[in-house]
RNA sequence: CGGAGUGUAGCGCAGCCCGGUAGCGCGUCUGUUUUGGGAGCAGAAUGUCGGGGGUUCGAAUCCCUCCACUCCGACCA
């Protein structure tokens, strides 16, 4: 029978390595001699790269063995891959810690009636998992905690002196994705710090949100990313402000404008879009209808027609607002021929259908007498609403409303009304910063955290007040913020790598230093300086991966820990011990370099940040 | 949700069209030689060919069905 626990009996099934461990480890702890090894710890890396991992960074965290797949969507961590999510953490933990704020644990599981107090029970879609328990009663597995923290507080808080107050977990979260992709980057079961801030005032709201911002950008300081905080859209729950911590990387699925003079940073979704300011051109030529047989995209035309894009407009249809009568009226969103909807500013506009949803061909062929592809601002007889861009331009060229055709030189007044002009397309490389300075370039960002103002929005629904100083109840009001900390593990490595793996920053790599034998098995002098540094690095606090397998191959265990990204790598052969030197090689270094025997200690401890 | 595709050894794949008792590379295990950048040789283990049903003397292969996974799309004027 096994038994298990710290004195469950080891079987050795290596007999060279327990030989070692015994000549030269006797006095050290059972976890200290064992643990670090590799003949000890799974290594499980992987030469071919599994057929299903699109991304690089799920490519190498299967081939570094830090995780597998059981499920689309869910990963197990190996233990490689913990050891970094492990640290992760840590640094998370620190920095929150140190902010003020509270650590708690709250329930996977969440009662339905929660979320039915809150409104979320009926508003959230196929991607909250719901489940009932035995009793037959429902539950969910929490995508996020507002509700809970909500309910928790209310209990506990009763008084404005006990605010303002931030409480944080770091805990599994389960979405039930539409479409999990990314290994880690966007699965159904990931790990989130989230933090849920309680306040009396806004002003103390913006305090502890100013104070998590700093923070946030503490923690991807530390965890070696290249991150930008930019300015997200708030969604449909409001709120003053609301920032999002972008990591750079070209594997990004959101698009970030930045100014090229200026710190502003925004989400395309929020990015304004200014207004040209140079006086509109002048109409130079007359209305005229052109046959354009079988051109409908913006590409045919031009083409057909030699004309640019930026010269034409787009007309799209989409739903209006329903009006009192139950009725959904057409709109038409007029754009120039080059831009792109932004369906977010869009479907805030009044009168414009939120979410943004276009017509049905049917409808607008029934209600426009024109197919899509053909269609224009001049003479709809629907409500028109038309980007600053479009509205900017003279003698353009637009669909004629009439299929087959489209109308060149017209202009703006004299041909078609604009009477509404609005912000309602994604910016461009090259637009105008907001901010007012500089123009903006465009790059892909994955979303590691986003910290916003809630508001009241869950302390009214549930209740949650505390009496204030006149003895009154005041509805609490609150911030929430979150880290994504699986996801931080896979940007991190979209950030950081090179074609033989992962190149980990110190502060979270699996471990600091790789030490690699040379001859281990037949030479005394290689096994006990490698004994003897392995110890002594530990003692100063490293994490030393000690790659002792009887029969690996120098190349193997090179690749390998290249592979794994340990950033620190000393190879210790006989050749190298006469001469009295090791060889260090940092996982960033072009060339490897000789160090005094005496001094790698030293050395070590100068050139790892921990 | 719509469309496409794939399920064969731990991983990467062939075999399927044209039915006849399942193969390659890597990995794993044993032995041996080797050892300064993913070793050589000799041997070995491992598969309900995704599940179920059908056709057939005989099914990885043909048919039906279910399941899982992957990709693409959800901007078209």
């Amino acid at each position: 029978m096994t038994r298990y626990g710290p004195n469950r009996p080891r079987r050795y099934t290596n007999i060279a390595n327990r030989r070692r461990i015994c000549a030269f480890k006797t006095h050290y702890s059972y976890q200290e001699v064992i643990t670090m090894r590799s003949s000890r710890f799974l290594i499980a890396t992987l030469k071919e790269t599994p057929s299903d991992a699109e991304v690089i960074s799920h490519q190498l965290m299967l081939r570094a063995g830090m995780i597998r797949k059981m499920a689309s969507g869910l990963y197990n961590w190996l233990p490689m891959g913990l050891r970094v999510l492990r640290k992760v953490e840590k640094i998370v933990r620190e920095e929150m810690n140190k902010s003020g704020a509270m650590e708690v644990l709250m329930p996977v599981v969440q009662p339905a009636e929660l979320w039915e107090e809150s409104g979320r029970w009926q508003q959230y879609g196929p991607e909250l998992l719901r489940m009932n328990d035995r009793h037959d009663r429902p539950f969910c597995l929490g995508p996020t905690h507002e509700e809970v923290i909500t309910d928790l507080i209310r209990n506990e808080i009763r008084s404005y002196k006990q605010l303002p107050a931030n409480f944080y977990q770091i805990q599994t979260k389960f979405r039930d994705e539409i479409r999990p992709r990314f290994g880690v980057m966007r699965s159904r079961e990931f790990i989130m710090k989230d933090a849920y801030s309680f306040h009396t005032s806004t002003e103390s709201l913006q305090e502890t949100y100013d104070v998590m911002h700093a923070t946030y950008c503490n923690i991807f300081t530390r965890l070696g990313l290249q991150f930008r905080p930019v300015l997200a859209d708030t969604g449909s729950i409001g709120g003053a402000f609301s920032h999002e911590f972008h990591v750079l990387a070209d594997s990004g699925e959101d698009d970030i404008a930045f100014s090229n003079a200026s710190d502003y940073a925004a989400n395309i979704e929020k990015a304004e879009a200014l207004p040209p300011t140079a006086p509109r051109p002048a109409a130079q030529h007359v209305m005229q209808e052109v046959a354009t047989p079988g051109k409908h995209s913006i590409d045919e035309v031009c083409e057909f027609l030699q004309v640019s894009p930026q010269q034409t407009v787009k007309t799209l249809i989409v739903l209006g607002a329903i009006r009192d009568d139950k009725t959904q009226p057409l709109v038409a969103l007029v754009l120039r021929g080059d831009h792109e909807l932004n369906e977010i500013k869009a479907e805030k506009l009044t009168g414009i259908a939120s979410p943004l949803t276009m017509a049905p061909e049917a409808r607008i062929k029934a209600e426009l007498g024109v197919g899509v592809g053909s269609i224009g601002p001049v003479g709809l007889k629907i409500p028109v609403i038309v980007d600053h861009s479009a509205a900017h331009l003279a003698d353009f060229v637009c669909g004629a409303n009439k299929d087959g055709f489209h109308l060149t030189g017209v202009n703006w007044e004299r041909d078609a009304t604009a009477p509404l002009v609005a912000d309602i397309r994604n910016v461009v490389t090259g637009d105008p910063s907001p901010c007012g300075n500089g123009t903006l370039e465009i790059k892909r960002g994955i979303e590691v955290g986003h910290i916003f103002q809630l508001g009241t929005k869950y302390s009214e629904a549930m209740k949650a007040k505390v009496l204030d100083v006149n003895g009154k109840e005041q509805t609490m009001i609150m911030g929430c913020y979150g880290i994504g900390v699986t996801r931080v593990v896979a940007s991190a490595i979209e950030q950081n790598f090179d074609e033989n793996g992962i190149i980990w920053a110190d502060s979270i790599a699996p471990f600091h230093i790789a030490i690699v034998p040379i001859n281990m098995q037949k030479s005394p002098a290689v096994a006990a300086k490698c004994e003897e540094l392995y110890a002594q690095l530990q003692e100063l606090g490293f994490d030393v991966l000690l790659m002792d397998e009887d029969k690996a191959r120098l190349g193997t265990m090179l690749a390998d820990t290249d592979l794994m990204g340990i950033p620190h790598r000393i190879v210790i052969g006989d050749r190298g011990l006469e001469a009295g030197t090791i060889e260090y090689k940092g996982r960033r270094d072009a060339e490897k370099q000789e160090i005094a025997a005496a001094d790698v200690l030293s050395f070590l401890q100068t050139r790892i940040k921990i």
